[in-house]
DNA sequence: GACAATCGATTGGTCAGACCAAACGCCAGG
DNA sequence: CCTGGCGTTTGGTCTGACCAATCGATTGTC
């Protein structure tokens, strides 16, 4: 048996292990860091370590103060998300790349969809529709309801691995989708892209939805590239502006909430 | 400005913005952990806490014996695709929907290879295709080398995200998949399906990859539903035994070379 | 008896100082 | 020049302690 290369990392693997194979299932509560640490048989600065390793997961929930230790979550998808837009922000990932990579799931979705759709599915893609054309001059609200049309298709493929992932991208790149939609097409031929593949979809007839989702990014990806868009290095500027000088001064506040009246 | 709510997070957040904002690149050393803690103002402890969060965001490396401190790296896409498999193991993922989100990013992928596929890229899923071929009773050596060959496929897509999120799940589901490949066909319908997909990429017929790339994950879902694994959970599948004892056991290996003593 | 204020216990967050093991760098010896 | 050893540097871990926030029970009042 391989065993972590550090103590911490041992902790990580051991409860990852231990959540994954479902003996810790989310809402119950981990022992108090000592208690835990006297029981991993590692020092409570290690388990810590450990424990925030996994809290950044999104494995675990670490609050102060609480009667039990921390407590067993589902892992959200905005760490999904976070971790795209970390790569994005430091590395040149090209909108070609990301939209071929939509593609890739949509089309996908858009064939599945076709022939799982439930009424309620085919409810709220036609509700996004309509929003989106109903929102004449709103571009913002046209975005809005531009993405939901595209969630809802996912949603209706049945497949949540497809949907999920997908949302996860639009978390992520919420501006640069916005960006790459805006500079597309007006409104009115995104009306026409996706019209057909409600219809599609509607008629339960895969080929169709797949060729029509398909359309609609070849669309998009020929606009991109008309424009010399392809090659664009999207990233996300620092969340934070830190104008810190070279040399860190303290990290923490000045006047501090945690600093009472010690 | 708002900031950390515990210090470890100011950490993080510190180096983070340092980071993002080009003030610390890729290849640079931060000061050795006493020197940076002091910096900041900050325990060792708490800053351990924090660059260890940053090491697993993969935006830096540490290394123990290292002269200079923690080095400036450039996550890599792993962290995407770990971030992916670890939210699909910690959902109820079934096995067919694990294959629906593969064929969407390998047919893809598969079509984008056609057009761009070096020789080298060539050459590698030629390799793996004969390196399948070669391994006649070794079921262990043909799983290797069949997933190869995908992998190389994926690659040759020169799509990164495509051809890093396949690999993710890969990692991630390494035994479904072999359960998934194993259970599908025998050795040599895999060869007759991998080999039209090496032709047409070796022929830049784009159409022809992806149908002969979907072809071969149509089989793989026929023979799923035939056997009826289609429904089969994979990753968190233990939901109903809690057997394992509460108490856990030591974390650390058992030859314990780093034992500490206070 | 019900409700609110209070006090103590529990728990996470942080700190300080120490030791160990591995890697690095220097220098003597071949 | 290369090579081997040896001290230094650095990360990894441990111990024990203190603070602040929260929870829960106790207490006091209406």
């Amino acid at each position: 048996m391989v065993q972590a290369q550090t103590a911490a990392a041992g902790v990580v693997e051991h409860l990852r292990g231990r959540i994954l194979s479902g003996s810790l299932q989310p809402g119950m509560s981990l022992p108090p860091e000592r208690e835990l640490a006297s029981q991993l048989e590692v020092s409570r600065a290690t388990l810590r370590e450990g424990l925030s390793t996994l809290s950044q997961m999104g494995l675990l929930s670490i609050q102060p103060g609480r009667s039990g230790g921390a407590v067993v979550t589902t892992p959200p998808l905005t760490t999904v998300s976070a971790s795209i837009a970390l790569l994005f922000q430091t590395r040149a990932i090209r909108a070609g790349q990301l939209s071929e990579f939509r593609r890739a799931l949509e089309v996908e979705a858009a064939q599945l969809a076709a022939d799982r759709r439930t009424n309620r599915d085919l409810e709220e893609i036609a509700a996004a529709l309509h929003a989106y054309a109903s929102a004449d001059d709103d571009a913002r609200a046209q975005n809005v309801h531009g993405w939901a049309f595209h969630h809802a298709v996912a949603r209706a493929s049945g497949n949540p691995l497809l949907a999920e992932t997908m949302s996860s991208l639009n978390d992520a790149f919420a501006e640069c989708f916005e960006m790459l939609h805006a500079t597309a097409d007006p409104a009115r031929q995104i009306l026409a892209l996706h019209r057909p593949i409600l219809d599609a979809i509607c008629d339960q007839d895969a080929a169709a939805a797949r060729q029509a989702m398909l359309l609609h990014f070849d669309q998009l990806q020929a606009v991109l590239q008309s424009r010399g868009l392809t090659e664009r290095p999207i990233g996300m500027q620092a969340t934070t502006a830190p104008a810190s000088p070279e040399v860190a001064g303290p990290v923490r506040r000045a006047t501090a909430p945690l600093a009472g009246r010690g």
